[in-house]
DNA sequence: TTAAATAATGTAAACGGTTACATTTATAAA
DNA sequence: TTTATAAATGTAACCGTTTACATTATTTAA
């Protein structure tokens, strides 16, 4: 039915190696008998076929990607910086996301191992302990994103997440703000959230301020979470002045609760969020909030791993990119 | 190096058949020998080889997945639904945007030709043309979201852009506007936003409001085009008291954009969006938008287009899904 | 018991490429 | 010319599965 191979070096009168010559290594054919097999598989509308190239090659230049969900635009543009490198490098991606689901993630590994990825970009360390065994146990490599690797066997490009979280709490003090809450992800989905805390804690402790649990609320990363966990602040007998949200879509929510509550943000609240999502300039107020390189960090990352696979290093390489405080408008000054 | 069939069947002391059914219709096999080579495949850290399988059975239980860009939070939600719907029958998906540059379209179309994935999912029409005549030479199920497919042989699942747009226009008359602009997105990017103006040209003849093309204005789908946008509207001698964005995104542009003329969205000037994206709930003011249905368009199209690969119908369905125009607050009643 | 029917397993070709090595053809040097 | 060398092409085994068909083992019925 489809044309194979077979059927090509048939019509072109040549051995099935010179029609893969053309495809592989066309220098290696003659002008005249290269043009004409190329003619012909025009003619007969010949595709590659991808599975039968990478069983023999045994590589398929692609790569698999885990993310946490896809409904969170961060991830987009992390991702884009993957594709982007790897695309310049001949590699496609599998693109997979967990949703935060047990299991899916373990699910991923195996189901990109089955389809023979050259190599996997992991978002975060694997969080699933049955992850690390399994990769422990087969043979791949692979690089982790966003954090620091639990290894120092595994390559990670990454920013400093408890550094950036202590800068918001700096920041926040140099507002005169003394009373910070937190609304943080969850510690067990994601070992971001937890760095992220751990720097806000660091942060206060820095200038002897207390930390109280009862403004560190954790919750999942959604608009609606934000602001349910800003109306819980604000109604505590002692409301923060300064809300440290661990993403932009959080601090959204928690804008939003902060209005319903007739609280003025800029002026008698402050309110920081965590990625520099793009709608984040146009929020009412613009929002302060940390930007981090997720562009820059997809490609390190697409491109050290194919580094590896390619037997182009041997090092483990271990980046860790800046990330900036943008200062818009939702701090106040206080007096 | 790696283990296959051949050396769990070696262990085993079983032929690789018998392997190749423990692994396909186990149910096939004696219990005992079953779990024996289970056991066997277990401590040998065995992978199954899926482009071996897919070679030898021609097909690859995935589906290749086209969108414009995986930034915008809206085509998430359908791409969740595909992927719902595509694991609830054991398929898996590649994901490839365009990025609305030309050529992807055509390159994804071939890559995922080659790497034999069973059907593809587009998002809108296919924009080149040559992807189109690609297709029709090649022999690969697919079907398209998000808009009615060109041919009557391609099934499609979609909501009528048209109607809702018009709906649009008709909630800003019944407000009591008739001064009314859009800021649409390009037409030679996706063929919804030319749909989406048709709605809006057919609304406004529907109510006699004459058609004033320095108040519609073409932009590429970004926060920072919307605002632009929504700039040059303000500057206009006769500026609208009313404009319809394309998406939310270009709404969010607009309402940054509005602010910093001093307008009061709400009460003076009224936006409507397209999309209704989680944060459209929690602008300011809330905005009111189109739903439309996004995840219900995706798993229907993956469950239709897995029931033409396995050849479970013969029919092209053609499926129009309802959209809802949310009312929220950036609409004001003029008097 | 034995024959027939059924269940379990094995055999071997096929899927569509790649590639080390061998052979043929063309080119350059003597 | 002849020979040495390089370029172009061919041969055939291999990559790791599946599956139609054949064979053997087990169960059931008579």
């Amino acid at each position: 039915m489809a044309t194979t191979i077979s059927d090509i070096a048939r019509l072109a009168g040549v051995s099935r190696a010179t029609v893969s010559r053309v495809i592989n290594n066309p220098e290696q054919v003659k002008e005249k008998t290269r043009n004409k097999i190329l003619r012909i598989m025009e003619e007969q509308n010949y595709v590659y076929n991808a599975l039968a190239g990478g069983l023999s090659k045994n590589s398929t230049r692609t790569l698999g990607l885990i993310i946490p969900t896809i409904t969170n635009p961060i991830f987009a543009v992390s991702t884009k910086g993957i594709q982007n490198a790897a695309a310049a490098r001949g590699y496609s991606i599998i693109l997979g996301s967990t949703e935060y689901a047990e299991g899916m993630e373990l699910n991923l590994v195996r189901l990109y191992l089955e389809k023979r990825v050259d190599g996997i970009v992991f978002t975060g360390n694997p969080q699933d302990p049955r992850t690390a065994e399994y990769l422990a146990s087969r043979q791949i490599p692979y690089i982790v994103t966003w954090e620091v690797s639990q290894s120092d066997r595994v390559p990670f490009v990454t920013f400093n997440n408890i550094k950036a979280a202590y800068q918001v709490v700096d920041y926040f003090i140099s507002m005169g703000h003394r009373r910070i809450g937190m609304i943080s992800g969850r510690f067990y989905e994601t070992g971001r959230a937890k760095k992220r805390w751990e720097g806000y804690v660091e942060g206060l402790k820095n200038w002897d301020v207390p930390y109280d649990e009862n403004i560190v609320i954790q919750k999942e990363y959604s608009v609606a979470s934000g602001r349910e966990a800003m109306g819980r602040l604000l109604r505590d007998p002692n409301p923060p002045t300064a809300v440290f949200c661990g993403n932009d879509i959080l601090a959204y929510g928690a804008i939003a609760a902060a209005k319903e509550h007739k609280r003025s943000i800029g002026t008698d609240l402050g309110i920081i969020g965590f990625d520099d999502l793009e709608m984040s300039a146009v929020m009412d107020p613009p929002l302060t909030t940390v930007r981090i390189p997720g562009h820059e960090m997809g490609s390190m990352g697409a491109n050290a791993l194919i580094d590896i696979i390619e037997g182009k290093t041997t090092e483990t390489v271990q980046y860790v990119l800046e990330t900036d405080l943008i200062l818009r408008s939702s701090v106040p000054k206080l007096k």
